[in-house]
DNA sequence: AGGACGCCCTGTTCGC
DNA sequence: TGCGAACAGGGCGTCC
């Protein structure tokens, strides 16, 4: 499920595989994953261009031609890239597929259909128009206080709310929320000054530890909840046993005497 | 404006 | 064993 780790390593990827070779052709496969474009427009962008950079904010890769304008890819929860030669090796439910002429292909591939891709002018044009918040990487750490200080509601929607902060989905949320030991039903307002430093603190470190690691989960420290995120397995801090609930209409899970959560009539500082 | 809920979509998992 | 229901969730829309 592609959160900010793995679509950074789709930009890595892309950046490592397609930069810099000619584009031949571009076949759209399912005009549904156009988001706001059409396949003309696609086609018109990139074909005789080569890409010159692979950008991300939040979840979204940029891949940008170098005659200007800009692709935008979004993965959904099940998308990838896969970059290959032989035509055979086309993997199954390849939505996009660009073919270079020194013979590669890249797919975009998208089972799900819940990914999208488009054109835009630029990153920073994309990021404005649809009003992401800053990147949940380089939010610096008074920018991202001063986001939440400033909303309301519960602690873990607002996490994954992608025009707070860009990047962070249902899993890796969960787990800012375990390691900086905050309730997700927490209200915003009753975060205190070190509970939003520890928020801040567990999501660089954590997404910093998943890029590292590929975002691959059982390679990720034994401390972490993400690799048994599972009722049926123990709480790595305490031993206790990890609740899952609905929150924000998410499965959440959390352990309860890790994260207590703060009592509903006790008076708010604000 | 927050929050509950529904929808899209399909591979996987679960329950009977 | 087999089949259908439920689930997974990012992003968006609707309604209260």
């Amino acid at each position: 499920m592609p959160e900010l780790p793995e679509v950074e390593g789709f930009r890595q990827y892309l950046q490592a595989t397609s930069l810099g070779r000619r584009i031949e052709s571009v076949a759209v496969r399912r005009r549904r994953i156009l988001r706001g474009t059409s396949s003309a427009r696609l086609r018109e962008a990139l074909t005789g261009s080569r890409l010159v950079a692979a950008d991300r904010h939040g979840k979204y890769v940029f891949a940008t031609p170098d005659r200007g304008g800009c692709l935008v890819l979004h993965f959904g929860m099940s998308g990838r890239l896969k970059v290959f030669r032989r035509p055979v090796q086309r993997p199954p439910h390849t939505r996009l597929l660009v073919r270079f002429a020194d013979g590669s292909h890249l797919a975009y591939v998208c089972p799900r259909m819940l990914g999208g891709v488009s054109i835009t002018l630029s990153a920073e044009h994309f990021v404005r128009e649809h009003g992401l918040g800053p990147d949940a990487l380089s939010v610096s750490r008074a920018e991202f206080k001063a986001i939440f200080a400033a909303r309301r509601g519960m602690v873990k929607p607002a996490l994954m709310n992608q025009r707070n902060v860009a990047g962070l989905g249902n899993l890796y949320t969960d787990e800012i929320l375990f390691q900086a030991s905050v309730h997700p039903r927490t209200p915003l307002g009753r975060l205190s000054e070190a509970q939003l430093d520890a928020l801040y603190r567990s999501t660089r470190r954590i997404l910093r530890t998943s890029i590292r690691r590929r975002a691959e989960y059982d390679e990720l420290p034994r401390s972490y909840l993400l690799p048994g995120r599972d009722e049926a397995c123990p709480c790595p801090r305490c031993g206790g046993r990890i609740v899952r609930s609905i929150v924000g209409g998410r499965a959440t899970y959390h352990c309860p005497r890790c994260q207590r959560r703060p009592r509903v009539n006790s008076p708010s500082h604000v």
